[in-house]
DNA sequence: TTATATACGATAAATTTTGTCGTATATATT
DNA sequence: AATATATACGACAAAATTTATCGTATATAA
């Protein structure tokens, strides 16, 4: 519980290694995936939802790659997560409402609270803290 | 990602409610299980469980349930939680040390700063907070 | 003695996460 | 123009985790 996935955390390292390179270079996929052990195919694939979300940039054919697009004190961690996992939240009651249990349920307004506690701590810190 | 489980769920759900119910009634894990649409038998091992970890106490026998034992002032969500479900992290890099991209992961640092984050807001809410 | 409720391990179903594969497209290099 | 490299993306499969069920044992009030 409580965990990030594995998409978030080759996410952060890739990006990460992408800040940590040269801004007039580019990283592959290939070279990320293989420097970190990450499989290639879905990293690719993480990096190609990050392009379309641009946060980074792709350039294809032979010695393509990706590179950081997006100023990376802009946007927070919260942003970051939901870009690629959706709405943020302890639980699925808050953007499903088709529980079945919401008349019943007796601690809906707590976990709220608790849950806005956790949007607001990672709204509060940048992607830029977490890769430089 | 970032999501309580339903055992959490079910388990705080339960806590409001004895919490709600006069100090001399005991609650059942049947009558808990219907009036909020969980699954008996999957309620019954959760309460056995907070039992076991002195937070609820068991009365066996017909007439019996469970009320609660702990002074839910004295204990945080982070401990809560961690009774429940074990060690508390973004990632299992924390407990398990047998990752082995450690020597190349490049977000160690960063990733614990934000667990450390998440650790003291957990810390810092009791119990009590959310079931009264 | 009986009925009700907890105790608990084993197992199964469901869901989510994680990873693979195949094919298409773009483009620098030769 | 041909080739090699890298992105693009949907479909599918494997693995892991979560969620739920089942059977049996034990305690105890009535």
């Amino acid at each position: 519980m409580l965990k990030i996935t594995r998409k978030v955390e080759y996410a952060l390292i890739a990006l990460r290694h992408m800040q940590q390179t040269p801004k007039s270079c580019v990283s592959s996929s290939n070279e990320i995936a293989s420097k970190y052990g990450i499989p290639q195919h879905l990293l690719a694939k993480i990096l190609q939802e990050m392009a379309r979300e641009n946060l980074i940039q792709a350039i294809k054919g032979p010695a393509g790659g990706y590179k950081i697009k997006a100023d990376l004190e802009q946007i927070s961690l919260k942003d970051f997560f939901e870009k690629l996992e959706g709405p943020l939240g302890l639980m699925d009651c808050y953007f499903n409402t088709d529980c079945s249990q919401m008349k019943s349920c007796n601690i809906l307004t707590p976990i709220q609270r608790i849950n806005q506690n956790m949007r607001d701590m990672f709204s509060k810190t940048t992607l830029m803290e977490i890769t430089q």
